[in-house]
Formats: structure tokens, C-alpha cells, sequence
DNA sequence: CCATTGTTTAACATTCGTGTTAATCAATAG
DNA sequence: CTATTGATTAACACGAATGTTAAACAATGG
């Protein structure tokens, strides 16, 4: 329960929603590919790393002398089965996708 | 794309989260309902108000001198649509979800 | 009118978040 | 062993967020 809101709050942050979509596009990606081009220093981007460690969005795996990460999807679940069990409240608002679940009644409430 | 990232820092909070979910739980509730056993001054909860009714997450209506509040779809829209487009990477690690899900393959990507 | 009720805004204090640079640490190359 | 590379942690500065109380405001009742 704690967990989403710190899922909520660790992808507030530009930066880390930025890093969480890298990882995402490209798999993983050790700590140094990540802090490029982001006009910030590597210091910086590793506190953001440890943020989003901490809220269990991301792994950390070690090779070497670097740190890879990638995405944890057990801290995306939070964030999705919250969404999921409050369907009803945004569902309505949805053009194609509204009509895509609405077929789907197998759906969890 | 900024309205996603405003809703993840408006629910970050516990204090707004919980509005949110009484919200949802009963429906529209005036302004002074919502400051009820939070303790917290009520010019507090109007902030919090404010701050969630410019993420787009809550709708405010005029009843006298009331100000009545409501789950804004629209706002919780963006946060579904981006579970959805990353279904991916959490629905691996769903168990009972992951199941319907995987039977499910008109879901958008 | 004037007082009351419901809510918001203003001013202020304090805590939290985030960036910087410098120091530290671990792994590897020479 | 020492220097280098990759990354994190420490110490610090500063702006943003959040709570408080007091003031302001709009709607309603007397």
C-alpha cells in the first residue's frame, strides 16, 4: 500500500520517469549509460537511481565495476492493479480503448 | 505527457491519496466532509484540493457555500493509458491477472 | 444589514527534495 | 601496488512542498 505511493512519487520526477522509459526502450543499462544526456551529473542521476530502487521500480545488478539496471516489474504491478481495480472511474472517459473493455468482461473488478 | 507526471505527484501524497479513494468510494463530497478525521486544518485540505483539481484528478462544483467534489475520469485516464501501454513489463510477473490478461489479445499495445 | 457557515487565500515556519562538488569505494589494467 | 574507471555517498545550498493561524470572501438566515 506504502509501496504505490512511493511508485507514485518515485515517477513524479522527470528525471526518473525519463530513466524508468529508457529502460524500458532499451532493456538494461548500466548507471552511466543512463546519465547521459541528461545535463546532470552522474551523482546526481545515481541518487535518482537509488529512489527508484527504494520504490521497487528498477533492479540492480551488478557487473564489475558497473551497476545495470532494469525494470522491476513487480513495482509496476502496484501501479497497475491499482489502476486496474479502479477501471470504473476512467473507463467511461475512453474512446477505443472504453470499447475494447467493455467487451472484455472477464475483466477483475 | 505532463498531465501523467502531475497526477503521479498529486497522489503521491497520502493525505490527497486518500481523497482520491473516498472520493471514489462515495462519490461527490463537499469540502468540508473530506477534512473530516484527517487531522489536518481544513485550509490544509483545501490546498490539497487545489493541488489534485490541477492535476486534473478532481472536479469541483458549486453548491451554495459549498464546494462539492468528484472524480475527474479525464485525469485518471492518463495513468491508465500508460499502465496499458506498458503492459509488458508487469503483466510477467501477474499471477491470477496475468492469466485473463494472456487469454486477452485484442488489448491495445 | 449583520452574523454565521463553508471554504479559500495570505503570510509564515519548517521540512523535504534535488542539484553541486568533493571524497570514498570497488573492480580492473598496467 | 598503483592508477584508472564506474558508481555511490557525504556535505552543503536552495527552492518547493506542506502545515499552522489569521484574514478574506461568498452565500444564507435572522
Amino acid at each position: 500500500m506504502n509501496t504505490l505511493l512511493d511508485a507514485f512519487s518515485a515517477l513524479s520526477d522527470p528525471t526518473r520517469f525519463t530513466i524508468v522509459e529508457q529502460l524500458m526502450d532499451h532493456g538494461e543499462l548500466p548507471a552511466g549509460d543512463l546519465a547521459q544526456g541528461k545535463g546532470m551529473s552522474g551523482a546526481a542521476i545515481s541518487r535518482h537511481l537509488k529512489v527508484l530502487r527504494q520504490a521497487g521500480l528498477v533492479n540492480q545488478r551488478v557487473n564489475g565495476t558497473q551497476r545495470i539496471y532494469s525494470i522491476r516489474p513487480e513495482g509496476l504491478r502496484a501501479i497497475a492493479e491499482w489502476t486496474i481495480s479502479k477501471r470504473q472511474f476512467w473507463e467511461a472517459s475512453l474512446d477505443r480503448l472504453g470499447d475494447i473493455l467493455q467487451e472484455d468482461s472477464s475483466w477483475p473488478t
